[in-house]
DNA sequence: ACCCAGGGTCATA
DNA sequence: TATGACCATGGG
C-alpha cells in the first residue's frame, strides 16, 4: 500500500514537475493564506491577500492593530469574513506571544502541532498547512482532494480518520519533508488543472475515465 | 438559479 | 462519536 502511494506521488511528479509551493511571499503570509482558504476557492483568497498587501497589513502586529470590522472588510472576498477576521487576530496574537518565527523554530514538531490545534479556528488541515509550508516540518496535509483521489485509486476506503491518513502518507513518503511538500501541491494541481478543466477527463478523480486514474489503480 | 471551493466550531443525541 | 447547522463570497 505504501509503495502504491509512493508511486502515485512519482507519477504526478513526472506528469507536472516540481511545484515549489506555497504561493506566498513569506512564511507569515502562508499562515494567513492557510486560514483564509478554509473551505474557500483560492481565487477568492488571492483577492483578500491582495487587499491586505495593498494596505500593508500582512504582519501579525498590523493585523492586531486593526479593528475587527476593518479586518473583516479587507478580507471580505475570501468569505466567512467575520469568523476569519477573528481567527487571524487570535492567530497573530499567539504568533507574537511565541516569539514569531524564531520562537516557533525552537519548538519540536509534535508539540507545535498540538499547540496549533489548541487555537480557536485552527483544525488539522490548517495546522498541517502551516507546519509544512510555513515552517518546513515533515507533516503531510490531508484535504478533500487527497481523500477523493486516494479513494478513487482504491488506496483507501475514504472514511478513515484524518490522523490515520496523515500517518499513512508520511510513512509512504519516508518522512521526507520535500516529498510531502510536493505531493500535496501536485494533488491540488492535478485536481484543479486536470480534473476540473479537462473535458476528456470529465471530473476525474470523480470518474473512471481519467488516464491517470487508470495508471494508479490496483493491478495497473 | 444552483453548486461548491485547498474547513472548523458548536449544539445536540 | 457522530451527524447537522452555520459561516459567506465569487466563479462555473
Amino acid at each position: 500500500m505504501q509503495a502504491r502511494i509512493y508511486r502515485l506521488y512519482t507519477n504526478l511528479n513526472k506528469l507536472y514537475g516540481a511545484q515549489k509551493w506555497w504561493p506566498a511571499k513569506s512564511p507569515f503570509e502562508v499562515m494567513v493564506g492557510a486560514i483564509l482558504t478554509q473551505n474557500t476557492a483560492w481565487s477568492n483568497v488571492e483577492k483578500a491577500i491582495t487587499a491586505m498587501r495593498k494596505q500593508s497589513v500582512l504582519s501579525p502586529a498590523k493585523i492586531l492593530a486593526l479593528k475587527h470590522d476593518e479586518l473583516a472588510a479587507l478580507i471580505r472576498p475570501s468569505g466567512y469574513f467575520n469568523q476569519k477576521a477573528k481567527r487571524l487576530q487570535i492567530y497573530s496574537d499567539w504568533f507574537l506571544s511565541q516569539g514569531g518565527l524564531r520562537g516557533l523554530s525552537k519548538i519540536e514538531t509534535t508539540r507545535l502541532r498540538t499547540a496549533l490545534l489548541g487555537l480557536h479556528g485552527i483544525g488539522p488541515e490548517t495546522a498541517d498547512d502551516i507546519l509544512l509550508y510555513a515552517l518546513d516540518r515533515p507533516v503531510f496535509v490531508i484535504d478533500a482532494y487527497t481523500r477523493r483521489l486516494f479513494s478513487r485509486c482504491n488506496l483507501i476506503r475514504g472514511d478513515e480518520p484524518y490522523e490515520e491518513l496523515r500517518l499513512l502518507v508520511e510513512r509512504s513518503l519516508k518522512n521526507q519533508t520535500q516529498a510531502m511538500n510536493e505531493f500535496h501541491a501536485l494533488i491540488v494541481l492535478h485536481a484543479k488543472e486536470h480534473c476540473q478543466k479537462n473535458p476528456v477527463c470529465n471530473g476525474c478523480p470523480l470518474t473512471r475515465s481519467c488516464q491517470f486514474y487508470k495508471n494508479s489503480r490496483k493491478g495497473e
